[in-house]
DNA sequence: GTAGGTCACATTGACCGAG
DNA sequence: CTCGGTCAATGTGACCTAC
């Protein structure tokens, strides 16, 4: 896959710009991930709810996903296309610095 | 997005090589789109149950899909990728005949 | 402040009855 | 036969609570 749009169920829309601060959001440190707006540190490293969601039920269910594209892992996994490859997600994570016990 | 794998809910598994005529599903007919197997006509073309109710949803509900891949509209569409652009899946529907009154 | 759990929501595709 | 409708299965990500 290499695009899309709505393939995710809540796609959160524009951010109000709130006072940084009255919000679980983290509007100035991005996820490590896939740059979308982080929400803390989760398993390690800063992450949004989407990729820490994500790598929790991956690990919880020993998940094995496949990079189908043509040029092997080389998935972009950026806020839009972080659900397009699971395989690059996944491993961007692990990259990132991402684990199970968190640090 | 570029791969993944259990990415559709009920990916269909091998298929017991049936009689080819007990079942709904015709085994050397390709749907047009993705070349899964077909079973029957939908909206004018050959197409497999997967491409057609994605074509009836996206029609419905009048979706509008952009592609978000760097070589827009590039993305491939097979049973393995059909999931991954929809701009790009019901663009290729329109392209192999598909349309609302079937014919 | 993060892990873990929960869950509303959305999509997919197999199947069914109607015509 | 195809069409439209239905629905079980599944994934996503926003939240909440406990620690």
């Amino acid at each position: 896959m290499e695009n899309q749009e709505p393939q995710i169920a809540h796609m959160s829309a524009a951010q109000p710009k709130m006072p940084a601060s009255s919000s679980r959001i983290l509007y100035d440190i991005p996820c490590k991930v896939c740059r979308d707006h982080s929400s803390g540190k989760h398993y390690g490293i800063f992450a949004c709810d989407g990729c820490a969601g994500f790598f929790k039920r991956s690990i919880r269910r020993n998940r094995q996903y496949v990079c189908k594209a043509k040029s092997k892992g080389g998935c972009m996994v950026d806020k839009t296309h972080r659900n397009q490859c699971r395989a690059c997600r996944l491993a961007k994570c692990i990259q990132a610095g991402m684990n199970k016990d968190g640090n």
